[in-house]
DNA sequence: GAATAAATTAGGATTGGTTCCTATTGTAGT
DNA sequence: ACTACAATAGGAACCAATCCTAATTTATTC
C-alpha cells in the first residue's frame, strides 16, 4: 500500500526527518512494493526519477529510515540485505530456489516463547519465524526438468 | 561435543570427503565450539596449528562441509556469516547488544506450520525461529550505566 | 609400495557491496 | 531572507568473499 506524499510528509515530520525529494522517492517506492528489494534494486529504481542520485544517499537514507523505525532491514540468508516498509507484525516464507520472499501473517506465530530457563538468562524483545521451501513456480519448474 | 579424529575420519569417508589435516582441524574445532564462529574466527584459530593455511582453504572447506551436510551456515543478521557443527534440530536466541548466540531446543517450536493457503502455494521444507533480546551480561551492563 | 587420476591447498589477484571522506547543496526554523 | 545544520553527490577506500593457477596431497589401483 503505497504512501501518499502527504502521508510521507507527516511521518517524516513526526520522526524529525528532513524531507528531501530523494528520501521521499525512496520511501514511497518501498511502501509500494512487497518484494523486499536490496539497496542496489532501490538505487536503480530511484535513479530513473533522479539520475544524479548516489548510492551513498540510498544507503544513508535507508539507515535513517531504519533508525526512525519506518522501515526494517531483513536478513534471511540472502546474499544482500533487503528492505521492507511493511512494519506490521509479520513473518517470512522464502523460496530456496528463486529467493522470493512472501509475507506471513499469523497470530499464533506472534505468541511463541522460549523456555522459562532461557527467559531468566535473557530479556526477550521479540522473535522472527522464517519458513523456507519451494514456491509454486520453482516447484513446477523442478518437476518439468525431471 | 568435540568429535574425535576417528569419528571425523568415518564421517568424511561416508560423505566422500578427502581427509586432510586442515579439514580435520577445521571440523574438529567447529565441533568443539557452540558459539558459531565466523570464517575469520576459524581461520585465525586453525592458523595457530597450521600457520601456512590460507583463507581460501577455510572458505573452500566450509563450503564442502556445508554441502556434505556436516555443518550449517547461520545467518541471523550478524555482519558476517557464522558456522555451526551442531546439526541437531534447534533454534537460536541472539543478544542484540553483544551478538552472542544461544541455542534453543524446544519441540513445540519444531512443529510450527503456515496457513493452509500458503501451504498450497509453497512446498515447505522447514523453518527457523530466532529470538532476540539482551543476554544477562548486557542487560546488567545496561543497568549499571543508567 | 609405487603409479595414477582427481581433488585440495596456498597465495595472490580480483570483485563488489558497503562505508568513509569532503565540498557543495538543500532544508527547516527564526 | 538568514542561519545553522543536515543531506547529497562523487569518489576513494575497505574488506569479506570469490576467482585463478600452479604445486601438493589424497585415495585408489596395479
Amino acid at each position: 500500500m503505497r504512501s501518499t506524499k502527504q502521508e510521507i510528509k507527516e511521518q517524516f515530520k513526526a520522526k524529525e526527518l528532513k524531507l528531501t525529494p530523494q528520501r521521499c522517492a525512496i520511501y514511497e517506492m518501498l511502501t509500494a512494493r512487497t518484494d523486499h528489494p536490496t539497496a542496489e534494486d532501490i538505487y536503480r529504481t530511484v535513479k530513473r526519477a533522479y539520475p544524479m542520485i548516489s548510492q551513498n544517499t540510498v544507503y544513508y537514507t535507508l539507515s535513517a529510515l531504519k533508525k526512525a523505525g519506518l522501515i526494517s532491514e531483513v536478513n534471511l540468508g540472502h546474499e544482500h540485505a533487503r528492505f521492507d516498509a511493511n512494519m506490521d507484525r509479520h513473518h517470512h516464507l522464502v523460496c530456496v530456489s528463486c529467493q522470493e520472499i512472501n509475507d506471513v501473517y499469523d497470530e499464533a506465530l506472534n505468541r511463541l516463547s522460549v523456555s522459562a530457563a532461557k527467559e531468566r538468562q535473557y530479556t526477550i524483545l521479540g522473535h522472527r519465524v522464517e519458513f523456507f521451501g519451494y514456491c509454486k513456480r520453482c516447484r513446477d519448474k523442478g518437476k518439468a526438468s525431471l
